[in-house]
DNA sequence: AACCGCTTTGTCATCGATGTCAAGCCATCG
DNA sequence: CGATGGCTTGACATCGATGACAAAGCGGTT
């Protein structure tokens, strides 16, 4: 079996110095046309391709990026996955991909690790750990920008979509339907997301002058069967909501198919995050649609301009999130007069979005949702 | 800023040579208790974590498997990536995933070149290029395992689902309950999955003892929404199909929704692959399962015992498919009469499996399907 | 002719770990 | 007491590429 082909080899039959050889790889401007192509046919002739191992060691990184998810089973990672891996191509890096599970956040911490010690040039990191102090030592090195969320403890680049403002938005798009008794179906207490959503939803109660009634919060359900139950105890309840929102898409798979099943579609929902089939329902379903998408693209791209620029202050970009009203969430609470009780037919025809669009806009300012803690 | 450290540095603090320090990391045996100890302390005071890239160099081989995929924003990409990743972590190896996108399956070598020259110490790879012969050199020595269908010039170990067998289920069950005009719909037939569950469709018309009606198959569709429009087609037809084997999720997501918009829930409907909310819809679409997690672990397996066993001649790994029988899949013809027209109301509790199942089944023949091309 | 400056090419050391092989050390045994 | 053998430890080369620096080559200037 032929032996692995390197560079020297092709210096020897190109009768150049392996630096030389490096140098065309490496399109390299100080290279005479007539020995460029010299050492060009004997990297074709050997079928030489540069161990690009041996690079990382020599220039002290990988020219690979990371990525932390929470599980690549959600649709939400794996789309965010996805765009990531594009924009890394496009740039000529690979990515690793690591999920730390929703068992243990203290995994996030090891796993990360796990990358750096590869040497990846950098890392995207949804995080799940309650602190990132763990990053914060002198050595640290790696640019890492934090999606989702931010860090605790750590001032890093991050990408964020404005979970308080569109939690906000969405409670009080039931409220303007007329709602009175909005329910709030959420996981764990202790992920600073459904915090965030939670108080967004207390916001638009307290500015319709509704006191929050806590046996209207259903938190901790971290799977969708328990978020069933949840659900199932929230309308059992002797004045059960007329509406829902329910905080992400585990909540809703729990939730829409129980509603369904119960001949329940009188109450209406909103639910955060897309879910498929969530427009072919009847109703169909109303959902804040924040694009994973379009967040794995900003946050490679600012893990890119980072690379470009190690010394810039750090930033945070905010995407924007958009309500996509598609009947589910326009359903009046009954005895309830007068207004558009409209609800689309087609939804797929129809879609309207509120909210903030366009563009994500960025801050230098790297706490913005600081004040909602 | 402290600099990095390394092997030497912890010799140093340590007062023993590199190669002591080296020994300890990697729980040689031939070390004194004493000394360990001593080196242990230096690595935790110096904080030292050994760079995995120098090693990789060193040793040959990164310890990272390479998994390519069409897309993973594809829900079944994802959640085999999602298995593969947790087996890989399992075994203290990373995952770089890269995924070709469904417009030119020549990118195939392309990606699987950029993951061969980081060294990957071995590779996943579910197959969109038609030929595997520029993997076939005599330098290649970094082991494959294919997903989903077999390379094309090329033996290697692979991992199956029997697509025929189980496309000849899903159409024997829709004939079993009565139809008649049962209709294909798929995406392009350059996909050879595709071209296997024709065949699978095909054989078991043939057993009914049914002529294939070419107006009945409709392939060529890539998105939802042409599968979409394909279907209105068929439904268009003058003598429209009673029953529509979909043959892959795109297909379904764009048939499922159709046919509830129109109206038109009289149609049997078995879907290749599960997709969300595919049990609660009414009636519940009856779907072939194949367990993407199954397969990604059975994949991520196969290659492990590779990685410990080089030389063992190549193995092909079956895992089986079920049909989950939801209430679509069992609605019978008009004027059809007699039988359990029985449509279950909870789907979701009284599932019914037919087909093979349990574990994955191992043969050494590599070419298990090949008399179907 | 000698010198300068610029480009092209080469030499050598290095990134950080590990495999090979040998030296050092101690205990055991003839 | 010296030889033998096993175990621990270290010196050194090496994996394959690239950075720093130097030498060689070449044209133009005075």
């Amino acid at each position: 079996m032929r032996e692995r082909v390197t560079l020297r080899d092709v210096a020897r039959l190109a009768a150049v110095s392996a630096k030389t050889v490096s140098r065309v790889v490496n399109d390299d401007a100080h290279v005479t046309p007539g020995t460029r192509a010299r050492v060009q046919k004997a990297i074709a002739e050997l079928g030489f391709q540069p161990n690009l191992v041996a690079r990382s060691l020599r220039v002290g990184r990988a020219d690979v990026v990371g990525l932390v998810v929470e599980s690549l089973a959600d649709p939400f990672f794996a789309r965010l996955t996805s765009a990531v891996e594009q924009a890394a191509y496009e740039r000529g890096l690979a990515v690793m991909v690591s999920s730390v599970g929703n068992q243990e956040p203290e995994r996030e911490s090891v796993i990360v690790e796990s990358l750096l010690v590869r040497q990846v040039a950098g890392l995207i990191v949804a995080p799940m750990a309650q602190s990132h102090t763990y990053l914060a030592g002198p050595g640290r090195r790696t640019p890492i920008v934090f999606v989702d969320r931010l860090p605790e403890g750590l001032v890093s680049d991050a990408v964020l979509v404005d979970d308080l403002a569109a939690a906000e938005t969405a409670t009080r798009h039931l409220l303007d339907h007329g709602h009175r008794r909005v329910a709030f179906l959420g996981s764990e207490l202790r992920n600073p997301t459904t915090r965030l959503r939670l108080a967004g939803y207390r916001r638009a109660l307290a500015a319709h002058g509704l006191a929050g009634d806590e046996s209207l919060v259903a938190v901790g359900a971290g799977t969708a069967a328990e978020a069933r139950e949840a659900a199932e105890l929230l309308l059992a309840a002797p004045q059960p909501p007329t509406a829902i929102f329910s905080s992400n898409m585990r909540c809703s798979l729990g939730l829409v198919p129980l509603l369904h099943g119960r001949g329940r579609t009188d109450v209406a929902v909103v639910s955060f995050d897309d879910f498929a089939m969530a427009d072919s329902l009847v109703p169909a379903v109303t959902v804040l649609d924040h694009d994973p998408e379009v967040i794995g693209r900003a946050a490679a791209e600012r893990l890119f301009r980072r690379l470009d620029e190690p010394d810039a202050p750090a930033e945070t970009v905010m995407v924007p999130v958009g309500l996509v009203a598609r009947g589910s969430g326009e359903l009046r609470p009954p005895g309830h007069e007068g207004g558009d009780g409209h609800v689309p037919q087609d939804s797929l025809q129809d879609r309207v979005r509120h909210g903030a669009e366009g563009r994500a806009s960025t801050m230098t300012t790297p706490h913005a949702q600081e004040g909602a803690r």
